[in-house]
DNA sequence: TCTGGGGTCCTAGGACCC
DNA sequence: TCTGGGGTCCTAGGACCC
């Protein structure tokens, strides 16, 4: 899909069409999502929002805080209508899935052209189509229908003229291949292979000595072998963190607990949401990155005693592994709690040996865990909460979205008024 | 003044086993 | 003076992705 985040906002609000747009990360910090007017203007991606807010005014430019439950909502709708079309369907990221498709080169293009028309007049964002071999080579040919705007937003690469392709092939940097990164790809250059050509003709059994196997089968994909398997489903994966930014410091004790009691609480929703359990719970927090002067990381790992979601616990446990990890007189700008060692099943109280000393009853637990998670549930996540999180006024530090848009397809207060 | 979040995979190295 | 071999499991850290 095509800049989704601002495709989204732009699907429900006219005045957003051309002009300079971007969506902002969370707590407004920097720029995730950029409109083609955006990239014009030279704005980078992860670019710091306080450098370019003088652009609102001096070239029109519009701004969003991102909101994840719309472009979660669109996403899934254009998942739904992608997998109609394939023989299988695999959703690699909120704006990008591979899809199989059979036929002869004529009939592929053909479906690639018609997917993209329906997912223009049902759902409205704009999205492009590669088709080759291997997902690396589906990548690039979905970057080149990206680049030119002649082919109509669909690239099937052996329809392509072949000598194009190899001038493509010896112009784009190796960098811009999918698994190349910064490092790689600086070191990639260093040992004079600079171009896509140049990564594609390179000879596999260096490159892994030198770099590993994860690029090795890139080599091998640009060369039409197929070696990147199937993208798990989401269930199957392997943690579930709640990691944020802070919009103003957090110092003190009290702040640290109230940030590790909600944090843990929503991590224990989501994994209550997914059906599963954790068996070790992982604290954070961080000053900035861009601060003078001295910093800090704690962090801390808990065995939990048993497969466990309860939020209880889970925040007790969070606000006990934290509590001596804070240096006095720093500013913590982010905090996080992850859940990982994820097992579908709760686990069985395991007489002494695990017994946590917990003072309060565990049936009595269970239950208003279960209460608290069954009122969010039906009322929403600000109905009910332990703690500081049941709090009506939000901490200081809660995240700010100054620029947020309506929640046009989920919540009934927000849908989009038309008159006609 | 103000700089995101949530993941995956691989590798090296340590602890431990017989 | 001379001190094995083959393995598993776990974790931390690095690199990458969007």
């Amino acid at each position: 899909m095509n800049n989704f985040y601002v495709s989204c906002e732009r699907a429900f609000d006219y005045s957003l069409r051309n002009r300079p747009v971007v969506v902002l990360s969370n707590n407004d910090g920097c720029v995730v999502a950029r409109s083609q007017e955006a990239k014009d203007l030279g704005i980078a991606t992860g670019e710091p929002f306080f450098k370019i807010q003088r652009l609102m005014d001096s070239h029109n430019l519009a701004v969003r805080s991102s909101n994840y439950e719309l472009y979660g909502d669109m996403s899934a709708r254009v998942m739904e209508l992608l997998g109609r079309y394939g023989t299988w369907h695999e959703v690699y990221s909120i704006d990008e899935s591979f899809i199989g498709l059979e036929g002869s080169l004529e009939q592929v293009r053909s479906t690639a052209a018609q997917i993209r028309k329906a997912i223009d007049k049902t759902i409205g964002v704009p999205v492009c189509v590669g088709v080759s071999t291997t997902k690396t080579l589906a990548k690039l040919a979905n970057h080149i229908a990206k680049h030119n705007p002649g082919l109509g937003g669909v690239c099937v690469q052996q329809l392509m003229d072949q000598q194009v392709l190899g001038n493509i092939l010896t112009r784009v940097p190796v960098t811009d291949v999918w698994g190349v990164g910064r490092k790689s790809g600086a070191k990639l250059i260093s040992m004079g292979i600079e171009t896509i050509a140049d990564l594609r003709d390179a000879d596999p059994l260096l490159i892994r000595k030198k770099f590993s196997v994860v690029l090795q089968r890139t080599v091998f994909e640009l060369n039409g072998q197929r070696c990147i398997g199937p993208v798990e489903e989401r269930a199957d994966r392997g943690q579930v963190m709640f990691t944020r930014s802070f919009s103003t410091p957090v110092r003190t004790r009290e702040a640290m607990e109230e940030v590790m009691s909600i944090y843990a609480q929503k991590a224990a929703s989501r994994l209550a949401s997914e059906g599963r359990y954790a068996t070790l719970l992982t604290v954070t927090a961080g000053t900035s990155r861009f601060a003078q002067g001295e910093s800090s990381f704690p962090s801390a790992q808990v065995r939990l005693p048993r497969p466990t979601r309860d939020p209880i616990l889970l925040s007790k446990l969070a606000i006990a592994a934290m509590a001596d990890l804070m240096q006095p007189g720093m500013d913590y700008v982010r905090g996080g709690v992850i859940l990982s060692g994820l097992s579908d099943s709760p686990g069985e109280k395991q007489l002494d040996l695990f017994d946590l000393g917990d003072e309060h009853d565990e049936e009595e637990q269970k239950n208003v865990s279960s209460v608290v998670q069954d009122i969010s549930a039906r009322f929403g996540a600000k109905s009910i909460g332990l703690g500081p999180a049941g709090m009506a006024q939000s901490p200081a530090w809660t995240m700010k979205r100054e620029h947020i848009s309506q929640r046009y397809t989920t919540e009934w207060d927000e849908l989009l008024e038309v008159r006609a």
